[in-house]
RNA sequence: CGAUCAAACCC
């Protein structure tokens, strides 16, 4: 069953959802029998291209196979939701979730907060944020980022600020991906600035920049007309560059 | 040992 877990996963993950899910009927015709991996492994794939009628299908599969759904299961699924929009759903399936006796850990809180915080309730995320807190599941780095990208996406510098000193309260420290929500959020709100002083940051820990990343930058200061900053960007550009093996 | 979370190109 691992290997045909492999091959579905390789599958789902080429955004071939559809013949991931010929190779789980035919696995079965050859006498394999899928376990929760597989189901799970399954059902992200075929939420990752918005199946869901197909979704339904295999959840009652892997009931009725006498599986009872664990929590990645669980976390797989109310991501897929939260990705599509489908925030009703993704509450919903937590709920029915926490009623099944399945606890939900950081991941399960990462997915509802990052699902909710893109319908818009910022609030509601935060408040995500206290409960899972005051649960005792401590909120880990993607967590934070997550959350510092949909309030510099709103404008709301303050809580990003906020976000960013209870991080290092906890003793997290950015990570390259955190920098590049900040980068990239504090040029499109025109804050180059900020963005320059987390960019000089990043280089301080030594996280590679990204391509994106430059182009961010790049944008912004022509928008704001600084050919300096821009003419410097260059500079370490190539420098990185050259210094490349 | 094989499954789930955050950013970024296009949208």
């Amino acid at each position: 069953a691992a290997l045909y877990t492999s091959l579905i996963d390789a599958l789902c993950k080429a955004k071939l959802g559809k013949e991931g899910f010929r190779v789980f009927e035919s696995m079965q015709q050859h006498g394999s029998t899928p376990d929760l991996y597989t189901y799970t492994t399954l059902l992200v794939g075929l939420g990752k291209s918005g199946q869901w009628d197909l979704v339904r299908t295999v959840v009652a599969d892997v009931k009725r196979a006498g599986f009872t759904l664990n929590v990645v299961t669980y976390n797989s699924l109310i991501d897929s939701l939260g990705k599509a929009g489908q925030d009703e759903a993704a509450r919903r399936l937590f709920a029915e979730m926490e009623q099944s006796g399945v606890s939900p850990d950081v991941v399960t809180y990462n997915s509802l907060i990052a699902g909710i915080g893109k319908v818009g309730s910022l609030e509601e995320a935060l408040e995500l944020l206290e409960t899972m807190k005051t649960r005792g599941i401590s909120p880990t780095v993607v967590t934070y980022t997550s959350l510092i990208d949909l309030h510099i996406k709103a404008g709301n510098i303050k809580v990003v600020w906020k976000l960013l000193e209870e991080m290092n309260l906890r003793g997290l420290k950015p990570n390259a991906v955190t920098y590049r929500a900040l980068i990239d959020g504090f040029c499109k709100a025109g804050e180059l600035e900020l963005a320059w002083d987390f960019y000089l940051n990043m280089l301080d820990m030594d996280y590679p920049p990204h391509l994106f990343t430059y182009k961010s930058l790049i944008t912004a200061c022509h928008k704001e007309g600084r050919a300096d900053k821009m003419q410097e960007l260059f500079e370490n550009i190539k420098q990185k560059s050259y210094g490349r093996k």
